[in-house]
DNA sequence: AAGCGATCCAACCGCTCTTAA
DNA sequence: TTTAAGAGCGGTTGGATCGCT
């Protein structure tokens, strides 16, 4: 690993089962949040950022792990099309998984399926790089395609988000009146119309055609 | 059994955004 | 309005494991 972590104030790499326990006793006890103070509170020889990375990642009760279902994998194909390297909206898009894991998915299987070249996504919104050179916030609401076919620019993020919640809408407005269809180890407490609705995946592309028809 | 390259994925970094004082 | 701290994001790295020779 690199850089300034590197201190010697601060412990890396893999997390022991103690640290873990520790963390997770903390986490249950005062909740998330302030993760610069659990290492003073707790004890822990690691950065709050540090902290705050194995709590989302992996420690967290909703994160699911395992293989990537086919659903999920389609689900994540469809998302990337529309939205490009955002994992954090696709990773909410998909119950259970992080955006890491949507990542680390995405550049080890699933782009190879498809064929995708890597590529660095040069106008993606979220990008410190790009948004920089883009100067500042305006960055974030013009859009363009790219040649893989992903948004990375041109309608803003809330806008964006308004389709994906329009689809979802639909989704639930029509299955609701239907029995669930849980595809897969869906979460107990945990239904999500994209991943049961049997037409999801056109409501999907529905709402992918709306979109580009109104840009 | 040993060596070695390929693959996977947890973890880190640098940066921006958000929020509270 | 400014500023500092906290939170979150995407890109990247490197250690562990796998599979082939």
């Amino acid at each position: 690993m690199k850089g300034a972590a590197g201190n010697g104030e601060h412990r890396r790499g893999l997390w022991t089962v103690e640290e873990d326990r520790i963390l997770t006793d903390h986490v249950k006890v005062h909740g998330k949040g302030k993760w610069n103070r659990i290492p003073k509170l707790t004890g822990l020889k690691r950065c709050g950022k540090s902290c705050r990375l194995r709590w989302m990642n992996y420690l967290s009760p909703g994160v699911k792990r395992g293989v990537f279902s086919e659903e999920e994998d389609d689900l994540i194909i469809r998302l990337h099309k529309l939205l490009g390297n955002r994992w954090s909206l696709i990773a909410g898009r998909v119950p259970g998984r992080t955006d890491n894991q949507v990542k680390n998915h995405w550049n080890t299987h699933l782009s190879k399926k498809l064929g995708v070249k890597q590529r660095k996504c040069k106008i993606n919104a979220s990008s410190s790089k790009s948004s920089k050179e883009l100067g500042g916030a305006n960055s974030r609401t013009e859009l363009k395609s790219n040649d893989d076919g992903s948004i990375s620019c041109r309608k803003g993020e809330a806008e964006i988000h308004n389709v994906i919640e329009d689809s979802s809408e639909k989704v639930w407005e029509t299955t609701s009146l239907q029995d669930p269809v849980l595809i897969g180890d869906c979460y107990d407490n945990f239904w999500d119309p994209y991943l049961c609705a049997p037409n999801l995946m056109e409501f999907l592309d529905h709402s992918l055609d709306l979109f580009w028809d109104g840009m």
